[in-house]
DNA sequence: TGCAGGCAAATTGTCAACAATTTATGGGTA
DNA sequence: TACCCATAAATTGTTGACAATTTGCCTGCA
């Protein structure tokens, strides 16, 4: 155990930087992140001790992070158990589908009333980006691209609020793919997709871009397998190919 | 300082029963409730030793339960300054109300396609609740059961996620309308509208009703003035009147 | 072998003392 | 009076030790 690999930190290895502590909202970034990615699987177990080391933080900042990321739904908290990766039901993520649709619906609307052509040009530059990490092979980079592409068009609604609720869905959306996901392949955010609600959106042709973003949530959804055996993933190495926040 | 006035076990003195500590999450159930029922002003400062003291928990407790208020941007934490009830930006009470518009139109959407007559008669209740309170005159009831029709409203759509969702931005709607809502008068959700949407609902009319929530949510927000001053208000007498979670 | 009981290790929960920072107070001077 | 600076008080932040609980392991017995 105390693998004392920091991820904090992992290039000043002991200059006379100020070596900025790690707040709690670093460490729920980290597991995010590697949840967003795939790295955590559900139902693995996140020990106090295990994060200390890894992040080079104290048990402190680690057991505020566990509380903010059961805030979330993303980890589930036991008294004198500890915590554990979110695993949601089949019950759980029907809603959180649904919510999706619900809540992308409406800022697609919102965004189409007020959209400039540079942002069109922007999404169609993560497309490309989208593209260039699946066919280089970054399926890390690419799952999380196809996350983004949904956060970068609620961007555009130009709502906070609805902004960060989307974040959480995301997220969960991660953790149910991963859960009840297709295992043959990795491809459920098919850039198709994608392309063709950008191409829909240039057009100004609001509805067929939400009839498209709206089946495009449901096929993921019904390509849900409800009877799998859950993984169980390595810590260090899960949180190791980590970008800064 | 430190008046031991404990809320929590008020009733329990000292006999031989169990004494369940308070976690944090009750802890912030009250000072939800509080914001709820505005007898607690935005920008009112919380410090750690008057929440240990009113509701009986050691400092632990009450900082947790700050760093989950503050994921809901129900209080503002500033390093070394402690805790203090959010002040929503104008700005950020326009996205809380465009966002209830937004989830709160799909959510009766969903609501009809399965509603029950049963439901609707639920409904009615509520709205007579609403009525008894405000002619009895107790505003902090009436002002709670106006934010619960909303809830229930959402209920009916029977989806968790999105009714979290809407709780949240209804405790931010207390903080708002308790900033820069009207003073002359305390009435900002009139009952007129929420039995009027209850009547189209009974009446299978779902744009009507959708129609009229928007105006609703729309009215109020009108109403708002964005340049007045502040109140703070006193702990105690605030958290006192409190029911148990 | 299979299982119940109990001991030991590991993990989490709590608390109090101490450190760091901010806020309040009180002269002293222009 | 108004302002500034130094000191004191109050509040928040952090750490470490200790308590409570769970988990794994090992023995003993049927």
């Amino acid at each position: 155990m105390a693998s004392a690999a920091t991820i904090a930190n992992s290039s000043t290895a002991k200059t006379h930087m100020a070596e900025a502590p790690m707040t709690e909202e670093d460490v729920c970034a980290h597991v995010r992140d590697s949840v967003l990615e795939r790295r955590l699987a559900p139902g693995t177990k996140l020990t106090e001790e295990s994060l200390c080391s890894i992040f080079g933080v104290g048990r402190t900042t680690v057991r505020r992070a566990f509380l903010l990321l059961k805030r979330d739904n993303i980890v589930d908290l036991h008294r004198n158990r500890g915590a554990v990766v979110a695993s949601p039901t089949p019950a759980e993520a029907r809603d959180v589908f649904e919510s999706r649709r619900m809540i992308e619906h409406a800022l697609l609307q919102q965004a189409a009333s007020t959209i400039a052509p540079a942002s069109i040009t922007a999404l169609e530059d993560h497309l490309e980006q989208e593209r260039t990490a699946l066919t280089a092979g970054d399926v890390g980079r690419w799952i999380r691209l196809t996350g983004d592409f949904h956060l970068h068009l609620a961007r555009l609604a130009g709502n906070r609020v609805m902004l960060e609720f989307l974040k959480q869905l995301v997220f969960q959306t991660s953790l149910i793919v991963a859960l009840y996901g297709p295992s043959n392949n990795g491809s459920n955010c098919s850039g198709g997709d994608h392309a063709k609600i950008v191409a829909a959106m240039r057009d100004g042709d609001l509805s067929s871009a939400q009839d498209i973003l709206d089946s495009h949530l449901r096929e993921i959804e019904a390509q849900l397998e409800f009877n799998k055996p859950e993984k169980q993933n390595d810590l260090v190495s899960a949180f190791a190919p980590m970008r800064s926040a």
